[in-house]
DNA sequence: CGGCTTTGACCGGCGC
DNA sequence: GCGCCGGTCAAAGCCG
């Protein structure tokens, strides 16, 4: 057994590295991204905008900077006052009841200018917010326009083969994996927003793009496969019933597209002491098999969320530490997915579209890398490994390194995107359960991003709306989330382990609250692909291997 | 009884 | 052409 041949092989080949400087200290990140790309830009305040609707408490999504952080500090700089001033008054005079009166009125006084300082706040962030919305409204309209260029000069081209792919290596024909990355945008697009949707699942059908995609995913896998499977009658869910399967009428472009976007991989690495991840999903188990390499056997999984849904799953141990949990996604969901789904299913499309988009060129490269880390962990630290000589194109998050990237000397031939983390705040723990909450901001944050990539006007362009709804509903608890966040980065020296729990823990309690039971901190956090590429998470786990798709089946949907 | 896991077998791709 | 390997299938068995 030597070690090579999973998606987690360990030292991978040689790749690409370029470096991408994504520090979000909060002050900085907004506008840098503005500078760099203004659709990330864009992307980042409209998150923003979505999940902070008043600044009050809404401090440290790591994207609303300035204001956040204001507020943050005027947060924290209260409580020292009032602090201050009861101690001393308490020591001066215990029994004095005017002294205290005194204090109640200055305490008071500063509650008023603190207010009036939050209000300012608001108005500031409404500000924001509506040039927010025109940037967005301008860059959908941008969008529009090359999606539409695009597709004239698909039209206009003969089609292109997988094998150039293949033979590419999923890194050069830029076209191709242009083509990609829209159809996974657009893919990504329907996992992304049915999901925050909760409960719509109608308007998963209203766009009859994505199921398109699945089927003729499927349909290029059995044609791969050849005749042979077919004549056994997989029937399974590959051939659900035909109904949803309005072809395209291109339908050798979404072949292609499917095929290379099949080809790309996302991959997660996290610690996990759990079998698998609960990513939100609901997988089952197809088959098992010794991979070259490595000990441990890799388990494979097909999503069953839905019928027919091609996305696969892949889970393995890391073969060097057994801590470590491999998951690798692939393909895109044609369902919309439950919330805790979203986190994983974003990340993994907004890698896939990364890698796949990554390969255009150098300065594309970057620009997605930063897309891509801004994506994923806007205030985190992780990595994102892009594999270009892999068989697939791999893109791998690493949920498993220390904060300082600079200690982990990445495989040879990876191209690494570190992700800084946020000076910690001086935040005292907080008593709520931090790590839930990390999560919501990993995932919302990865919504958002998706939530602009290509093809997605429409839901763009709703998207404001809804937010408001939303937000106005989720202010405080964003506010919490981003409280406990804060004090779960100030509280665990190694966030990135607390990242994985995090998630685990908040998918897991998303199911029910059952879930929690026994999971401590193993949850898994799985992940979920729902991405169009295949993403891979480590985790830790137990010994059971049977109760793993259970747990992470229905639940999700119950959570919504 | 239905759904899921297990596990050996099969198939296709790839390298030698 | 052959063998290796990854990925998938599907029968058998398990479990709730």
């Amino acid at each position: 057994m030597d070690d090579a041949s999973t998606p987690n092989r360990s030292p991978p080949p040689p790749t690409i590295q370029f470096p991408v400087n994504l520090n979000c200290t909060n002050d900085e990140m907004p506008r840098r991204v503005i500078g760099e790309m203004d659709f990330f830009a864009e992307k980042n305040h409209k998150l923003v905008d979505d999940h902070v609707d008043d600044s009050d408490h809404a401090n440290a999504t790591g994207i609303n900077d300035s204001i956040d952080r204001t507020a943050l500090e005027l947060n924290v700089n209260t409580g020292l006052n009032l602090l201050t001033t009861n101690t001393s008054s308490d020591q001066s005079s215990v029994d004095d009841g005017i002294s205290s009166n005194m204090e109640d009125k200055r305490a008071k006084n500063e509650l008023a200018v603190l207010q009036v300082e939050l209000e300012r706040m608001n108005t500031e962030n409404q500000q924001l917010r509506e040039m927010l919305s025109q940037v967005t409204s301008n860059y959908n309209t941008v969008q529009k326009h090359l999606v539409t260029l695009m597709q004239q000069q698909q039209d206009g081209k003969p089609e292109k083969n997988d094998e150039q792919k293949k033979s590419n290596g999923g890194l050069i024909v830029p076209r191709q994996f242009m083509d990609l990355g829209l159809a996974a945008a657009a893919a990504a697009e329907v996992d992304t927003d049915e999901p925050s949707l909760s409960s719509t699942e109608g308007r998963s059908h209203d766009r009859s793009g994505s199921p398109n995609v699945e089927v003729a995913s499927k349909e290029f896998r059995s044609r791969k496969r050849g005749s042979s499977e077919e004549g056994r009658g997989i029937g399974r869910e590959d051939s659900p019933d035909g109904n949803k399967v309005p072809r395209f009428n291109s339908s050798k472009t979404v072949d292609q597209t499917e095929a290379t976007m099949r080809k790309a991989r996302v991959s997660v690495r996290a610690r996990s002491e759990t079998p698998m991840i609960t990513d939100g999903c609901q997988w089952r188990k197809y088959g098992q098999k010794m991979a070259k390499g490595n000990p441990c056997p890799r388990a494979y999984y097909r999503c069953t969320m839905a019928a027919g849904c091609p996305v696969r799953k892949q889970v393995q141990r890391c073969a060097e530490d057994r801590t470590i949990l491999i998951t690798t996604y692939e393909g895109n969901h044609n369902h919309p997915l439950p919330p805790a789904a979203m986190a994983m299913a974003s990340t993994t499309s907004s890698a896939a579209r990364m890698l796949l988009s990554g390969s255009m060129s150098s300065a594309d490269g970057l620009m997605n890398s930063n897309f891509l880390t801004r994506t994923l962990l806007p205030c985190s630290s992780s990595m994102a490994t892009i594999s270009a000589s892999a068989p697939f194109p791999t893109v791998t998050l690493d949920l498993t390194q220390t904060p300082n990237p600079l200690q982990f000397p990445r495989p040879e031939g990876q191209f690494q995107v570190p992700f800084p983390n946020p000076p910690p705040h001086n935040l005292p723990n907080s008593q709520l359960s931090p790590l839930p909450l990390l999560p919501q901001i990993f995932g919302q944050a990865l919504y958002n991003q998706s939530k602009f990539s290509g093809l997605q006007m429409s839901h763009d362009i709703e998207q404001p709306q809804m937010s408001h709804q939303h937000q106005q509903g989720q202010q405080k608890s964003l506010a919490d989330t981003v409280n406990a966040a804060t004090a779960a980065i100030a509280a665990d020296p190694n966030f990135t382990a607390a990242l994985a729990a995090a998630i685990t823990s908040i998918i897991g309690s998303s199911h029910n609250n059952n879930v929690a039971n026994n999971n401590g901190a193993n949850l898994t956090c799985a992940t979920n692909s729902n991405g169009n590429v295949t993403t891979t998470t480590t985790t830790t786990s137990n010994s059971n291997s049977n109760g793993n798709n259970k747990i992470s089946n229905s639940s999700n949907f119950a959570a919504n």
